[in-house]
DNA sequence: ACTATATTATTCATATATGAATAAGCCCGC
DNA sequence: GCGGGCTTATTCATATATGAATAATATAGT
């Protein structure tokens, strides 16, 4: 017997209200836990993030390719830039095509610094993956991937 | 069969890596839908959960205790009171035990909004509940609380 | 070709968060 | 009882994010 029977039919929905807290929290755990990690190699979650997405791609991406890849608005991505250029990570180029658009370069230390990221960022993985073993995963994928 | 063993063996935390993207997007999803449903009642996800912890504790608490409770620095807690005020949802009020401490009161209409607020996360949470219907929460629980 | 519409980046105002520096008030050990 | 060390809230600078308004450019429809 886990719990009264009434409870249960009563608010079917309190437990999982709290587990969508939970997952939350969790989250912010997490994002704190990589900022942490990030900043020993002088970057943010965002710039790494901007930096990975440019790095991958393999070639300047325009502003607004930039935020869409980081599902954000575009004036967040004029700010960003702003502040990974200041750190000479990525430099803005004009677009030959098309007069109104900016792309970001990635520098050879932006490249640098994000080899730096990555390596951080592999700690905090090994570290959730040791949090998260001995508990099958197939739940948490569905869940995940319903959600987003 | 699912995938080349060797695939599985050379980076066993490649998947992991994933699912913690996958949380962290998933949770900024969560996030947004919150937003989004007390926007309409007026209110910002960090409003709602200052006014929660605030009727939750049923008395005034001075701005660090409100702080601790958010999890977050005193800074914060100083501007969001300054909203709430500006807002009309809460007051601020001198403690007569400790002159260096203020205590943030609840208004009536912080009371209703709240109350408001109540209504438009249990829609969610609703939506959430059937997201995660048919999953077994028992390794989603122990994965978050093992996280945070 | 020209006009209407759309897209691009930027700027501005704002919200949320952090952390350092400051000022005021509390309290302990002596 | 008082001096030094906490704790309190606030202010400031900064980072991240959004959304509205703007200016420059591109493109579609006529």
């Amino acid at each position: 017997m886990n719990k009264p029977a009434k409870l249960r039919s009563r608010s079917p929905d309190a437990a999982d209200g709290q587990m969508m807290y939970s997952l939350v929290r969790a989250a912010h755990v997490l994002e704190s836990r990589l900022e942490e990690a990030l900043e020993q190699v002088g970057l943010s979650l965002a710039k790494f993030g901007a930096l990975s997405h440019l790095i991958k791609e393999g070639e300047p991406l325009s502003l607004s390719e930039c935020a869409m890849k980081m599902t954000c608005v575009r004036s967040n991505i004029t700010q960003l830039v702003d502040r990974l250029e200041a750190d000479g990570l990525v430099r803005r180029v004009e677009d030959p095509e098309d007069r109104r658009a900016v792309r970001a370069v990635v520098t050879p230390l932006g490249k640098e610094r994000h080899a730096a990221g990555v390596r951080q960022v592999e700690k905090v993985q090994a570290e959730f993956t040791k949090t998260i073993s001995g508990v099958e995963r197939g739940a948490l994928e569905r869940v995940l991937s319903a959600i987003s």
